[in-house]
DNA sequence: TCTCTATATGTAGAAAGCCTACATGTAGAC
DNA sequence: GTCTACATGTAGGCTTTCTACATATAGAGA
């Protein structure tokens, strides 16, 4: 997949895995990679910063733990960033649609 | 519609509404928002770029012609640009399936 | 005539975000 | 001792879209 396809949409993708129970950021790349049927490699590069810009934003909050001897910063939606999934949601419906409709109206004759 | 999400698809739409007939610059931007409904506003800072790269790559040919006094620059599909159409529609359907699989899976154990 | 709108193309520079590449460190298997 | 999996992070580059501006013709209407 065209990787800078992923643009603005990054967000919802990170939101929507966080939905269901915090996670930390390496337990996020390998769920984003198992909710898409492997198509999704994100590198870490790109998660860490969007991660910690989602939390200054205020959708995100983190904390420190320490698991088997590793460090982890586990990440949770906050009421905002809840809220801002619902909206993301609704964006990529909209979003699909209206491409959607160009790409699909080929030979058709409009107007 | 924001904006940012249109990033890596505005190449699919150009090409696109080129698919039926040659149009030039200005026809191109109606032609966007008539199939969209309306919701897509693109801005001419962002077509004219965008076809001279298309052009420069080699999907797009152009020609100038003067209708009514004014010139206009009309933008044809090449062979190259229309099978690259249909890479961009399966492209497109391949990205829809892989973001629309993790933002539905919600509340769905995977697994 | 003057002005305003629609038609028509284009550039310069900013902004944003995703990527590549690199840096660092622990745990456990072999 | 080495290699892989786990785990987080930064710096800098790259691409593309956007905002704002510049330019010009045609035609309607006052």
């Amino acid at each position: 997949m065209n990787p800078d396809a992923l643009r603005g949409h990054m967000d919802a993708l990170l939101l929507s895995v966080l939905e269901r129970e915090p996670l930390h950021g390496y337990a996020i790349i390998e769920a984003l990679q198992e909710r898409s049927g492997g198509a999704l490699n994100v590198p870490t590069g790109t998660v860490y910063p969007a991660l910690r810009r989602l939390e200054r934003i205020g959708y995100l909050s983190s904390e420190w733990a320490t698991v088997g001897g590793r460090k982890r910063r586990t990440y949770r939606l906050t009421d905002s960033g809840r809220k801002q999934l619902q909206g993301e949601r609704s964006a990529w419906r909209e979003f699909t649609n209206v491409i959607g409709s160009v790409l699909r109206a080929e030979a058709r004759v409009i107007g």
